[in-house]
DNA sequence: TCATTGTATGGACGATTGTCCATTTACATG
DNA sequence: CATGTAAATGGACAATCGTCCATACAATGA
């Protein structure tokens, strides 16, 4: 019924062409959509009807634009990917150029709102489940993995090397990256299970504060509470 | 066809009676094949007939034992549940008084071979993620909550105390606390995602140093290898 | 031994899943 | 304006979902 008028409305404000640009965007509507759905119900519930429904478009459009749904969920983790890394990228260029300030970036990058929010964490958390029986996902699903642990590596190293702690420093680094983001998952985490008394200063102050016990001469409480 | 076969064969290896404690067992046999269900496939694909191709038992003992299909998920969750506190208070009860043996205690269990393996670990995710859309799942998926924090909390408080830090002794251990949750919450996830590479000792020893560096007079490197 | 009771079976049911395609719509080009 | 091509629609389809029930079975008590 409506159905027709809903996507004009949407798409075609005035009387611009419809072709390729309306491609794209019902295209990016149909990823929205997902990630939507994914967040509203969960991978189990997020069906083709309901992630239509949401994109306000028509059943087919899932076939034409991306062959199947396990396909439009690959896609979608991908941009949700592909999003979280450039944003990341944005926040390591914009902050100095010193190993604590690059730390220091990561963490409020991470706990952000345009990264730690509701919506975001409940895709991330569907997604990474998901992986077991859709091999593919883990690819696009490997926000914290390998990159960034190797960008973190090098940090700590450079952090430990200034005490001129060089016997052990090696071990002692693979051991802190790894804590430091079984931390930060672990924010996440809890950020899932308890978003109503979640207090985002406190996950900033309590990274700070494992980061001070182990830097005390680059880390201190202060970071934690600037934007 | 063969069905009634498996199932005498099963439970009844001689002639002994069915009755009650058949009824217990088939019971019991369904939550385990759900729990290996929702290990092997997912929330999303463990369904009923896959659950009780595990089970091996028919269609209608779902309905019969449980009332439906989310009632037995629910159970199971709790099964689970009381699964791990019950192993948590048995080793906290072996354990030594002291706060950093019983610290100790809940390090180990949480990352031994019992608790953090590649069945629990698979269920307990999906059962977590579940909550968003099966509300009454958050009371029996709640493994390390209030419970266990509150443990934490106050054997983080007598370990902060033997320092003499009266003033920001609260607030310390709260965030303590909260960052110790997360470190453990973070090393199953890793566990989770990466279950090939992943080290129990290496995750052991990454706890062991980030006690160490909060409380260098009650814990060391040595605690990590101890059984 | 026969009736009763509780347990177990497996197929039927409507609802919903993802896929696909015949049809319609709308734009670009001749 | 007519024609061709790409985009979008929404219903049809088989498969599968969870629920439920008529039936069968097995053990117990009279």
């Amino acid at each position: 019924m409506g159905h027709k008028d809903h996507h004009q409305t949407k798409f075609i404000p005035s009387n611009a062409p419809t072709s390729r640009t309306a491609k794209f965007k019902n295209r990016q509507g149909l990823i929205e959509a997902t990630l939507q759905a994914l967040s509203d119900l969960g991978y189990a519930n997020a069906s083709v009807s309901e992630i239509i429904k949401r994109a306000r478009l028509s059943r087919g459009m899932i076939h034409l634009h991306f062959g199947s749904k396990d396909n439009l969920v690959i896609e979608t983790a991908k941009h949700a990917s592909e999003r979280y890394h450039a944003f990341l990228e944005t926040c390591l260029k914009c902050a100095g150029p010193s190993p604590q300030e690059q730390v220091e970036a990561i963490v409020k990058h991470d706990l952000s709102e345009d990264v730690l929010n509701a919506t975001s964490v409940r895709v991330w958390y569907e997604l990474r489940g998901a992986i077991y029986f859709q091999k593919e996902l883990a690819s696009y699903s490997d926000t914290r993995d390998e990159r960034l642990r190797n960008v973190l590596f090098h940090l700590f190293i450079q952090l430990l090397e200034t005490y001129g702690l060089k016997e052990a420093t090696q071990e002692n680094a693979e051991d802190v990256t790894f804590a430091f983001l079984a931390l930060m998952e672990g924010m996440w985490t809890d950020y899932l299970l308890h978003q109503n008394g979640f207090q985002r200063e406190n996950a900033k102050r309590s990274v700070f504060r494992f980061l001070q016990t182990l830097f005390p001469d680059h880390f201190d409480l202060t970071g934690a509470k600037l934007t």
